[in-house]
DNA sequence: GCCAGGAGGGTAAGCGCTTTCCAGAGAGGG
DNA sequence: CCCTCTCTGGAAAGCGCTTACCCTCCTGGC
């Protein structure tokens, strides 16, 4: 099927490489002169006749540039680096079309960076990226509430962007860099609210570890939303677990093992209200919503399709994405403080809420 | 919060850059040495007095490798392009978690694509790829059933590989080279023969595009199943939409309206299978698995989550992901003839298939 | 005591490209 | 008619690293 030749596995025949130079000399111009009609050197104009000669000497020998050369020689890539805990996890594979949409738009290639939720590997990804030179990397996914790590990611944030490279984060890192931030705060005390104008007063939460950053915000909101309304936040209504639909579940178990009187229950994504719901139906028996309310976060594509459907506090993720790759293209005068770039989050209201039974 | 300095948008001082020079003077060793601590230059040793002192003047200077000059001086890069559809979509993000983990274990970094279904940005980011001198790239999601592209693909494929980088394809994309592929004919075949032992026989099969490879040969195994059992295929009984969710229900809705005989139907993936579930419930009126079995392929998390459970044919994404990289890392002689590797899936029986009802 | 051989270190030639600087040629201006 | 610009093109100096290749010692064997 391939027609031109070469088995599949040529080990690089040095002689034979298309480089500018050869172009050049097929072309019989100075590589400067092709350089400029390739690579639209530096604002510098080049003749028709001779422009139409390098053009078709590009052509003719399948002239492939040399990125990793080009960034050699102009001290910049054209690559950015998203670096999430898993890319498995529908909340990031959406941030990260966002962020390869806007990325088309703007030629950029993505290296993406998968954690596993090691703050380690966090670290050194962002070395790597460094190493690669990437123009920027993106931080997706929630920070960690750990003064050592936020330490030492911040002094490696501020060598990469010593040596030119720019940050964005997305949600609340605890670092000094341009952030797009979920409102996280706000989402979970709508999502209380919610609760509350259904006649819920024993709410539990199912919470993912409180080491990040992003479960504290949401924490926060809650307790507001609470205190707010007089009531004091019990400790044991609270259960933290890993933050997926398998902690989802065990959280569920282990609240309603505490607390059986409890009529509703915020999961702080998506996964772990679905693993949520799964115990109660499976293993807690209780029906949802009639026994019991069950709110999430985030609005995962697959709210839609839980039965019964999950209501949710919508987060714009391919959106929040696309915001913090512009972030990150927009030039900043030197000295400018973070910006900050606020992601309004939104209730959306399906089945899997309903008034307390009474 | 940044202890070190600089302001986040310093344009990067020339005279300031940590290089390996600059390390070696500091070291007071040559720069031939440095490369060798630093770098495992070529099996060459280094006296334990000049090592140390190498060692100890990157870190103090924190030193910073540049990929890109690596990458020029030794002509090769470490890193391997991912070209998917839609990495938001969770059968290419499942492959693409395989794909990271491996790469981890590789020490290598992945670049990853979107095409979002256009074969031209197939063919742009292949190019792109090639220019960042990517090791490798992965072929993933499914090739399409077009002359014209497909010779276009394997031409740039062989240009790639003329030039030192290798290839391996996730699923048949009718190009010579290193294949991991599903079994998709298989799996079709079993989720018929599921469907016939329940009963079925007015099956019907929602339908992605029938230019993607993957569709064809799942609708191949379709047909023989059928066949085999002494039924006749009928066009009718067969719709193509989209490859998503609301492919799915805009295909269910139209067999319907064609067939409402039909007892079950098979959807070509798991989007589409939801989609489906969601028009039957919600449009059609009809209850499944009691009036109407649903069976998908795949075996998407959220299969696990939507009501009725989805039965389906599992497809190991993740592992397929890891062993396209297997093949990728494993050097081969000059000119063997391209390896396939055949992965086989399972169907996995959960609520949306019944018996027919008599 | 001489020489082969190995080990450890340095020198320098690239890798493929960008970009500064210089040269020559026309074009205007005075 | 000379001089200054402006416009195109080329020569060449890097960008930061790897890696022959060379050189110097140091060991040993005879």
């Amino acid at each position: 099927m391939a027609s031109s030749g070469g088995s599949r596995n040529v080990p690089h025949r040095p002689g034979r490489a298309v480089t500018l130079q050869r172009v050049a000399d097929h072309a019989g111009v100075s590589i400067a002169t092709a350089s400029r009609v390739l690579h639209g050197g530096g604002g510098r104009a080049v003749g028709e006749e001779l422009r139409a000669r390098v053009l078709a000497a590009a052509a003719e020998l399948n002239y492939t540039p040399n990125a990793p050369a080009q960034a050699l020689a102009r001290a910049r890539t054209s690559v950015v680096g998203l670096i999430v805990h898993d890319i498995g996890d529908p909340y990031f594979a959406a941030i990260a079309t966002g962020v390869m949409k806007a990325a088309r738009e703007h030629d950029l290639m993505v290296m993406v960076a998968a954690t596993f939720r090691d703050p380690r590997l966090e670290l050194e990804y962002l070395r790597r990226l460094h190493d690669q030179r990437a123009r920027a990397v993106l931080l997706c996914g929630s920070g960690f509430a750990d003064r050592e790590f936020t330490g030492r990611l911040a002094e490696s944030l501020a060598r990469f962007t010593g040596d030119g490279g720019r940050v964005a984060c997305i949600g609340d890192h605890g670092v000094e860099a341009d952030t797009v931030a979920p409102d996280n705060r706000g989402g979970a005390e709508r999502a209380i609210a919610h609760l509350w104008e259904l006649g819920h007063r024993r709410i539990g939460v199912v919470a993912g570890p409180s080491e990040l950053i992003t479960v504290r915000q949401r924490l926060a909101g809650v307790r507001r939303a609470l205190e707010q309304r007089g009531q004091v936040p019990d400790a044991d209504c609270t259960v933290e677990a890993d933050f997926t639909r398998a902690g989802g579940g065990a959280a569920a178990r282990e609240l309603f093992g505490r607390r059986p009187d409890l009529t509703a229950v915020l999961a702080l994504n998506d996964g772990m209200a679905v693993g949520a719901l799964a115990a109660l139906r499976d293993d807690l028996g209780r029906s949802v919503p009639e026994e019991v309310s069950v709110i999430g976060f985030d609005d995962l594509p697959c709210a839609l399709d839980v039965r019964p459907a999950l209501t949710t506090v919508r987060v714009p993720l391919e959106r929040t994405g696309a915001r913090a790759m512009d972030l990150i293209l927009a030039d900043v005068a030197d000295g400018t403080p973070p910006r900050t770039v606020d992601v309004e989050v939104d209730l959306v209201v399906r089945e899997s809420t309903g008034p307390v039974r009474g």
